[in-house]
DNA sequence: TCGTAGTAACTTACCCGAGAGTCATATCGA
DNA sequence: TCGATATGACTCTCGGGTAAGTTACTACGA
């Protein structure tokens, strides 16, 4: 007579299909709680399994969140480039990209979650890879931004880069205040921004007005 | 023949003094790694004593961290009430607002990076201060974006809300850009506001055009 | 001008719990 | 029966918090 409760041995899961599960509670997990707040065991309850068998997959607690974040801004990033190569240009873009990551974030918000955890660890290789997702995203975001100034005849060095700081979170505070608003549809976050754009720069969106975007 | 090296023992400061020398610079440490990342041990060594007397004085870690945040968030929303008073409206009253933030803080930021730590304590008192922090800016904000929407025709709630989102972290990123811009002076920062705000809206301050502040 | 007692300021050396990480062992499918 | 999958029960470090003792300033009586 067995227990009804399986107290150790395989579950007959294999290597992958673990991996993925455990990486995709985990990010869930980090995307709620941050890095900082939440620890292994946390994840290995969410996941249903033991605190060992993360160990066993993943090596430590940073090399397991080093790999949610390798997805999250793969994701983040090959979306946005993707819109960018879409080839509108100004408020287009900009609409262009939100709605791409409203879309791709769609019922599963954590990759930004974690993309965005302020409390990371900044050494190593997460931080090398939160470092290397904000550069690429702000280049992005300076392309766009450079138009607009020179636009306006400004050329200076420095209101390029605090006017990209002001874009990146302008971005990022419209997905987060999505991902705080679950259940809203991205067509209907996209027509909200839309709205708000429409509203700020009084045009709307087909002008070909420079507006950053990424 | 007493030793050059003071092992224990009063070092003949007066309480109160000792109080202001442990806030400003457990201010200046819990602004530069955010609350979860230092220890009570790291703010000791900085200010040259040793980690009980801390307890002495404040009881515990949330406690000397509630004394700066309040610190902070008093001197911070009292400027910003103090700007909205002037009486200045749209885009002339967020750049006198940006101004005065920018004046307040000059050579002494450590109140805007605690005030808002995304690493603070959620609960107990420094989670309801920070709470009340927040409310109170973003009602200011409320204040100028509605006008703006109004404008626009634009009377959705959440839309209100969305821009009210938006608004303050874009007020927020140009005091941090600033913030990680040391030796750049208020009126400079101002200057660039200004022009930045220009390129954006296309049009010079003096314009009553509606745009929030706070 | 000296003890000397009282008090406020201060430190050393500790406790203790949380959480990262490990080891020996158990179970199951092929 | 062998190897892959899995776990219970541990160790160890870090950091918040404390108990108990040390030093110096002050007041005061002789």
């Amino acid at each position: 007579m067995t227990s009804s409760v399986r107290r150790s041995g395989t579950k007959g899961v294999a290597r992958a299909d673990r991996e993925q599960q455990i990486l995709e509670v985990a990010g869930r997990v980090f995307g709620e709680r941050g890095f900082a707040a939440t620890s292994v065991a946390d994840i290995a309850a969410a996941a249903g399994i033991s605190k060992p068998l993360i160990y066993n997959y993943f090596g430590s607690k940073e090399g397991l969140f080093e790999r949610c974040l390798r997805e999250a801004s793969s994701l983040l990033i090959g979306e946005i480039e993707r819109s960018a190569a879409l080839g509108a240009v100004g408020l287009a873009r900009a609409l262009a990209t939100l709605d791409g990551v409203f879309r791709v974030l769609d019922d599963r918000t954590w990759p930004w979650r974690v993309a965005n955890d302020p409390t990371a660890p900044v050494a190593d290789a997460p931080g090398e890879l939160m470092g290397a997702y904000r550069r690429r995203l702000e280049e992005l975001a300076r392309e766009g931004v450079g138009e607009l100034l020179a636009l306006s005849g400004a050329d200076d060095a420095l209101d390029l880069d605090a006017m990209t700081a002001v874009w990146s979170t302008v971005f990022g505070s419209l997905v987060t205040w999505w991902c705080d608003h679950p259940g809203m549809a991205p067509e209907e976050m996209s027509a909200r921004c839309e709205r708000l754009f429409g509203a700020v720069f009084g045009v709307s969106p087909d002008t070909d007005r420079t507006v950053p975007s990424g």
